[in-house]
Order: C-alpha cells, then sequence, then structure tokens
RNA sequence: GGGCGAAUACCAGAGUGGCCAAAUGGGGCAGACUGUAAAUCUGCUGGUUUAUACCUUCGGUGGUUCGAAUCCAUCUUCGCCCA
C-alpha cells in the first residue's frame, strides 16, 4: 500500500492524499461506509459505487468469523469475491467488540475471551489469530487487535488498558511481519492508538505506533463518551506524533461536523455507522443539519429530500414520501436514507478535498461546522 | 313481539363500590443513536404552562351511598338467540 500526499492546507493541519491498494485508489480526505457483516446495510454495491460513489467500505473481523465463519470465507476466495466488491476494503479487528460486547469477554495477556452474542459459544482472538482471519478474508488494510476502553475511564484503567494494548500490538505487527497474503494481492497492517482522555498516555502510545513504521496508522478509543473538544485535543496530540507520510485513521467518527475538525487536524480515513444506522432510524443529514424524517413536519411537504443533492434519491424522492414511508416502516425508507446519507458523507469529504487542494479549506470548514449542526 | 349480552380515552380492550385520570396493546407525537448484538431503544399521549395538587371524564338521564366507570331504575344504540 502506498500513500502520496496531493496538497496540505494553509492555516491547519488537513491534507489531501491519494491512496494505492491492489484493488484501486483511494483519495483522502475520505468516509468509509460500514459494512459489519460484509454488507452496507440495506445499501446494494451497485449504488455503493455508482451513486454513493465509496471507494473503500470496512467489514468486521468478529462478525465475520462468527457468521459465515472462515472456512466458508476461504473458500469464496476472500471477501471480495464474496460479496462482489472489488474496490478496496477494510477490517476492524474485532478490537471494537472487546469495547461494545464487554459484558461478554474477559481479557488477558494472551488475548480476548469472547462469548458469541449469537450462540453464546466461546472464542479467543489473539493479535496474532485476528491477523490470520484478516488474512483470510483478504481485506486490503487490516486493524490490530486493540482493548477501546470508554472514554471516561479512569486514569489507573487507561494506564493498564494501554500497556495491554501495546503488548498485543508487538505480538500483532511481528505476525503481521510473517506471514503473507493468502489471495494474491497485498495488505496493510494497520496499529491503534489508545490512551483514553489522557494526554501522555495519547503520546506514548503515538509513540509506539509511530515505531513500527506501518503504511497507516489509527486513532482509536474516541468518540466513546467524552465530549467532541476532549476528543479534537486528543487528536491534535496524535497527529503531532503520527507520521504526516502516512494516512491517519480516526476509528469510529462521527458527526459530519466530527469529520470535518479532524480532517482539519490531519485526519484521512473515517469511518461510522451514524449515516447507515441513524439513517434506518429516519434521520437525514444536510448540508444545513439534520433532519427526522418521522417528525410530523415533513407530512405534506412535497419538495425533493435535497433538491441540489448528491443522490438520485435527493431528487427522484420528496420529503413526504420518505416520512410515509418511514411511518409506514417500509423497507424502502431505510434503502433511501442510507444511501442518501452515504452519499452525502462522500460528498463531504469530497468537498473537504476540493478546498484543501484549492486552498481554502479551514475558511470553508468553519462556515460549513456552523450549517451542519443545525437542526431542520 | 320475546330473551340475553354489550356500551370505557384516537382505536382495540382490562377494570365491576374507595388504592382509577383509569392496566395493556396498537396508533400518534417527540427524543436518542459515533471502529453496527440496533429496520433498535427511550419518553410523552384528558385539562390546568410546574404538580405526591386541583378540575373534567368511563353511552344519556335520574337515583342509592360518606364515596360510583363499577350498584339500582329508565332511555338510546349495537350484537346474538327465539318466534
Amino acid at each position: 500500500m502506498d500513500f502520496k500526499l496531493t496538497a496540505t492546507a494553509p492555516g491547519c493541519s488537513a491534507r489531501a492524499g491519494v491512496i494505492t491498494t491492489d484493488h484501486g485508489q483511494i483519495q483522502t480526505p475520505i468516509f468509509m461506509p460500514v459494512g459489519t457483516l460484509g454488507s452496507v446495510k440495506g445499501v446494494h454495491i451497485h449504488e455503493l459505487r455508482d451513486d454513493i460513489k465509496a471507494q473503500i467500505i470496512l467489514g468486521n473481523t468478529y462478525h465475520l468469523y462468527l457468521r459465515p465463519g472462515t472456512d466458508i470465507i476461504r473458500r469464496a476466495g476472500g471477501l471480495h469475491k464474496f460479496n462482489g466488491w472489488d474496490k478496496p476494503i477494510l477490517t476492524d479487528s474485532g478490537g471494537f467488540q472487546v469495547f461494545s460486547l464487554s459484558d461478554n469477554r474477559k481479557l488477558t495477556a494472551e488475548g480476548a475471551h469472547f462469548r458469541s452474542h449469537i450462540d453464546g459459544s466461546k472464542h479467543l482472538f489473539t493479535p496474532e489469530n485476528v491477523v490470520d482471519i484478516q488474512r483470510i478474508i483478504g481485506s486490503d488494510i487490516m486493524m490490530a487487535l486493540d482493548e477501546c476502553p470508554p472514554g471516561t475511564a479512569e486514569r489507573s484503567y487507561a494506564r493498564k488498558s494501554l500497556d495491554l494494548t501495546k503488548h498485543w500490538l508487538e505480538r500483532g505487527w511481528k505476525h503481521f511481519t510473517e506471514t503473507e497474503p493468502l489471495h494474491g494481492h497485498s495488505q496493510a497492517y494497520f496499529p491503534i492508538v489508545q490512551g483514553v482522555t489522557y494526554p501522555d498516555l495519547r503520546r506514548e502510545s503515538a509513540e509506539f505506533v509511530a515505531s513500527l513504521g506501518a503504511d497507516g496508522n489509527a486513532i482509536g478509543g474516541l468518540a466513546v463518551g467524552e465530549p467532541a473538544e476532549v476528543m479534537y485535543d486528543m487528536i491534535d496530540v496524535v497527529n503531532e506524533v503520527l507520521p504526516a507520510d502516512k494516512p491517519r485513521y480516526l476509528m469510529g467518527v462521527g458527526t459530519p461536523a466530527n469529520i470535518l475538525e479532524a480532517i482539519d487536524r490531519g485526519v484521512d480515513m473515517f469511518d461510522c455507522v451514524m449515516p447507515t444506522r441513524n439513517g434506518r432510524n429516519g434521520m437525514i443529514f444536510t448540508p444545513d443539519g439534520t433532519m427526522n424524517m418521522r417528525n410530523q413536519k415533513w407530512a405534506d411537504d412535497f419538495s425533493p429530500l435535497q433538491p441540489d443533492g448528491p443522490s438520485y434519491v435527493d431528487r427522484v424522492y420528496t420529503k413526504a414520501y420518505v416520512r410515509h414511508l418511514f411511518i409506514a416502516q417500509e423497507l424502502l425508507a431505510m434503502q433511501i436514507a442510507s444511501i442518501h446519507n452515504l452519499a452525502f458523507y462522500l460528498w463531504l469529504v469530497g468537498e473537504a478535498r476540493r478546498h484543501i487542494i484549492e486552498g481554502d479549506f479551514h475558511s470553508w470548514k468553519t462556515e460549513m461546522v456552523q450549517r451542519l449542526m443545525r437542526r431542520l
């Protein structure tokens, strides 16, 4: 995997670049739709590619390992062949499930002992076998196994957790360098910075991550309960340390405003369930704020969803119709909202890239964030 | 013509003397959601701008009782059965 910087914005740390993988190029900054189980919920790859203009999507190691299982994915020839998406794929390691399924797991130096949320069966994720599973999946970018502690974690816990993540990272990195891809295309391995909201822990973690010399580096453990301002401060601390000539991936973030603020601070890659999950729950993102499509006020609003929006659904469907579909619990409502929101997110990062290249990103961002935070 | 049963908030439907402004479900309204156990979850849903407070409400009218959605009489409407 290769990363080339195209431009940097004056007055802030934002940059535009191009990541090259064996499945094609990614223009950064980029938003990556989340496709946990191998599908972006409710969205065909045709729509992802041609309408939303996604350049890379996510999969999840934990979920794919449990279902359909590595045997099926191996026999399918990897996830690209299995789901038909021939552009880049990034897989999360299951580290986030260490956090979100915390009632069903126990952490040891060896790894994360899980109980399947599906059938209760016991499983062990180690830094090594998580690499092996991602080799089978064949993701272009693999993620290290980490512990993602809550944003409110005490310092003593944060310290302990970071030590564990660093230990896992050492082992995972070693295993990565000692193994080969299985499906004939190269795979990168991104280590993850942790450290909760403690600047010195964040810095220490970033220095350790940077020392590995990976093709890209990730920032994890943010947007998990801490205030947005604290998150921005942590990004500043970390990006001061992470190498500028490698892509930086802020995991799991976030709102459109969060993303612009993080781009401003030098982040290149994002993923978040918000456009799809909130979309399925009736929320539509626009440049001028969010709409709850279940609200009565849209009942007789026959204007297009977003007249100047980037997707065909924006122009073809009216607000009143989309509201009707949500109220009636029609599947199409969730599909329209997912397509719209993802197209919007991709439009937003595309605009960010354009303004970085044109040199007026910072002022554009400041104005844009104000618009985005509104509620329609 | 006779007999039996039923009428409760937007809908359905509990409640059958005080703990009832009235269970529950649906519907409606609003909110939440950040590396997806989420087509999920939460709150409100008679009025009084806040209420452990007061007012109005359980088909109509009139009674019994300290007290009635609940008991009695009668009327109205609906359903079922017998002629």
